[in-house]
DNA sequence: CCCATTTGTTCGTATAACGCACGCTTTGTG
DNA sequence: CACAAAGCGTGCGTTATACGAACAAATGGG
């Protein structure tokens, strides 16, 4: 805690905040965290981040095995507050699903949480060729999927480049772009061309379309889509594209996204 | 905070869990909160009420327009955590879509947080005759749907009669069943049936259909689905029946739901 | 079986948080 | 438009909450 006592820090509450990166470590990268790897994620004496776990388990929102802390289904509340709240069930997920049927893809609403895309919802149709398991709240990549290079694009180039080398370049894989600059470079072809396309930078074979939903100065929300890569080449068919910028139109319509 | 400062209180973050109420304060049931209003719904202090809500504010979760305070999309992000870690995308949520479009109803999964149903996933289907707009994370009533009585119907007696004596009977509709005897007889014939029906008790007309998935022992789930009240007065159509008891049969064998 | 790691617990200490009070701002009503 | 009610921001004295170190026990892996 700085020795800083500011009327800003008198307003927060730390030990909450430190409680919140506790409940934060649990990031679905691993089924169960022990305490020491609690301790270890959030950079907590071991003590107290014993207490936030066990303050957790306490009013429901971990369950215990052993020495193997995970998450119960209460987290699902607090989502649900905030679905229920912007009635995303009644006024953006039926959109979702009518035009995912239509196009027969799957198709996802993101925004940009930190260095990551965050879905915010997604409709999945029977028998789609790609799914990967993501659901509301997943994230993904921010710099090698289509949805993460849409989301940048809506910010100006000097933020886009900042969260770029904040972050650093992973590689997916071998067909992922390497440097800042090439990545920077499609982002700019993003917000010129209100589309952008991926090949196999994040899944092998796999294309990724997306186009934004939101508009300049409100938060960047964009939708996307991914299919399998055809033998004829067309990265990016223009059905698919026309119904994603139809869907966006609708969900803009709903007024939802107007205030995130 | 009581005076007695046994080892229990001393494990515990008190201030994290007068945080975490108010993240609970805002349970969608209206789209945003004042201070004042956040004071009165966890019963705290209003500079405690404060100190919550900018803390929250500071990290993401709290948005802040003039006095009123509403979630942010980043709420989802701790729903993520368990649904990626549990497998939710990959291999639950497929399921759910294959029977609902199989069936042509909209598919709810759900346990029981408290006195609510809790919504853990859902599939929605296109031009679907009943949709309420419920989410993942959205709450229904207990004693008046027909996932609330099977879910009811997991716990023993004595446990189901506290439940409804606790909380208290509504009436959601003319239909609505009105006494403790009356929903605890529903409860104890769903047990016995291995399904339950509720014919326009929490919504006019609409008839609601549950099956078990998980078994003794083991946290109750229930799946569930609705349809409109057809002429022909048949309550539970077989087929839909013996649908939800195959996609249950199915979502048992992903053993996601062995462990929640 | 041994050792490294993890965990549970106690406890002295300090500071984070409490809650009250005051004054200002906003909102609603007559 | 004026006034009352409600809500909010802030300062501050006090103390209970939380901290983290240290020790011992438990666990897990080689």
């Amino acid at each position: 805690m700085p020795d800083e006592n500011t009327a800003q820090n008198r307003n927060l509450a730390s030990t909450f905040a430190k409680g919140l990166a506790v409940l934060e470590a649990f990031d679905g990268l691993s089924p169960s965290l022990t305490l020491a790897e609690i301790a270890r994620a959030t950079g907590q004496d071991r003590a107290a981040a014993r207490r936030g776990a066990l303050t957790l388990l306490d009013m429901g929102y971990l369950r215990q095995d052993d020495r193997h802390f995970s998450l119960t289904p209460k987290v699902l509340s607090i989502a649900g507050g905030f679905l229920q709240a912007r009635g995303f069930g009644r006024l953006v997920q039926p959109v979702l699903n009518r035009h995912a049927v239509t196009l027969d893809t799957e198709i996802s609403l993101a925004t940009r949480d930190s260095s990551a895309v965050m879905l915010l919802a997604q409709s999945t149709v029977t028998d789609g060729l790609v799914s990967q398991g993501f659901t509301a709240g997943s994230r993904l990549p921010l710099l090698h999927t289509s949805l993460g290079r849409m989301l940048l694009a809506g910010a100006p180039d000097e933020v886009a480049a900042r969260i770029i080398s904040q972050s650093g370049i992973p590689r997916p894989t071998d067909h992922a772009l390497t440097t800042a600059d090439e990545i920077l470079t499609r982002i700019r072809a993003a917000r010129r061309d209100g589309y952008t396309v991926t090949d196999s930078e994040f899944e092998p074979g796999i294309i990724g379309l997306a186009v934004p939903v939101t508009g300049p100065g409100a938060m960047p929300v964009v939708l996307g889509s991914s299919l399998p890569r055809g033998r004829d080449g067309v990265l990016a068919p223009d059905p698919i594209l026309k119904g994603l910028q139809r869907c966006a139109a609708e969900l803009r319509q709903t007024g939802v996204l107007d205030r995130l």
